[in-house]
DNA sequence: TCAGTTATAGAACACTGTGCAATTGAAAGA
DNA sequence: TCTTTCAATTGCACAGTGTTCTATAACTGA
């Protein structure tokens, strides 16, 4: 009553008394590493809050809006780092190549938000300016314009930014320790005759087949396939491209 | 209590007295109509026991585990009707056109469910054995052995279905409504000077380009861009077979 | 001095997924 | 026929969740 500041029952200040100086920024650094340590299922604004040593409103004061508009927020944080531009003197072709293998490898760096950047970069993608930007300029230096070049940058999003998203896809929760296990059982159980090529193919060498495995947990390396369809990508851009006009 | 079958409090029987009959096919049906209609995000196991007038645990009951396990049945229906049996005649160029053009149209059938069928399609891909065995034995016949074979795999797999699944991503929430105007919006802030070219090209041409934009709430279509992803995939396929062997 | 703003906490609301225990008719075994 | 087991269901409760509304108190500017 006499206090001079009055704290609440546990102890701790209320009010501008007790400013901690909590920023965006920390938000963001604390939120990213919580899911890269415990995953993106078991993220929550409680956990958080916990972690930084605050209340949940606290967070959305600072972030304004909901969950969803934080994990925007740490969406924006991987684009900024994606592609600082590139030097438009480069051929095209090595310039889309550095562009989509910098994502890849910054969500690479944080596997477990990647169905987060996913989800984001289709609803919000025009905040990744910086991705956007170089293919576009790329796609327009290969001749490509009009409903041509929508559907050539559609294309390379979609299909390159896909096949990172579902490549960081995470494992099912608990069952990624018995995933050996599991994926054993499941060949096993193949049907030899509706299915005789995959059952006859699959055990063997296979082992590193897409959207089929993980190991101890840990996400096994498609760089290789990801080149591969970035080298498809590319050659076929090139075989099409309407004209070449280095200099538009 | 002289009842010859006691009721509880509502009025509802309870035991085996009740049965309903409820089966995993209903369920799985009820699920998909739900989630159609209110979408992913409004879908709960709660609300889904209501709809089929039944207690929520009987629900796990018939499903046996957990919510996903659910999404994981759910996700089986739409592997079972995505390729029957394609003539092996046919050139394998055709036969992968049409085993991912069905693939396309399964998922926009019913686009509220998309983002389910990427993740299990990831985390359960085994299960989706009719794709499999058509991509894995049409790029047999195409020449591919070995790793070659697993990139192309993987390449196709993660390229067509990752580009599916993010063209059916959904809005966020309740913006979809306004977003036309949030797209303006974003469109107009777009600073000129770091992206010149985004800044002159976007607002033009570009109302269809990938990942920006819905119209009242519903998906617009991309498929012009699919169809280009595909046939660039299957042209640079063919370009790099190893060799050409129809006749294994 | 005094209202307004900023940055914090607390409590509460309406949910969620899911586990445990009870209930009952029917089927199976003795 | 009597008893045990099983199949299918409900109710209740637990431990959370995102979010809103309200209180608090120091700073800020007039």
């Amino acid at each position: 009553m006499s206090d001079a500041t009055a704290q609440s029952k546990n102890g701790r200040l209320r009010g501008r008394a007790a400013s901690v100086g909590l920023t965006k920024e920390r938000i963001v650094d604390v939120a990213i590493a919580q899911i890269d340590e415990k995953g993106l299922h078991a993220f929550s604004m409680r956990e958080l809050a916990r972690a930084l040593g605050v209340s949940p409103n606290n967070i959305y004061w600072h972030v304004g809006g909901t969950k969803e508009d934080l994990f925007g927020e740490i969406a924006a944080r991987f684009t900024a780092a994606v592609s600082q531009s590139l030097p438009r003197d480069k051929p095209w072709q090595d310039r889309l190549r550095t562009v989509f293998l910098s994502y890849r490898d910054a969500v690479s760096d944080h596997a477990n938000v990647a169905p987060l950047l996913g989800a984001q970069l289709k609803s919000n993608g025009v905040a990744n300016l910086a991705l956007v930007e170089a293919v576009l300029t790329a796609l327009h230096d290969a001749g490509y314009r009009g409903s041509a070049l929508r559907d050539a940058f559609n294309a390379l999003i979609g299909g390159l930014c896909g096949f990172v998203t579902m490549e960081f896809a995470p494992a099912p929760d608990d069952k990624a320790n018995e995933w050996e296990a599991l994926f054993a059982r499941r060949v096993a159980e193949i049907d030899a005759d509706r299915f005789p090529f995959t059952h006859a193919v699959l055990p063997d060498f296979m082992n590193r087949i897409f959207v089929l495995r993980w190991e101890n947990g840990k996400h096994v390396s498609y760089a290789s396939s990801f080149d591969f369809l970035l080298d498809l990508l590319i050659e076929g851009l090139s075989a099409r491209a309407p004209r070449q006009s280095p200099n538009p």
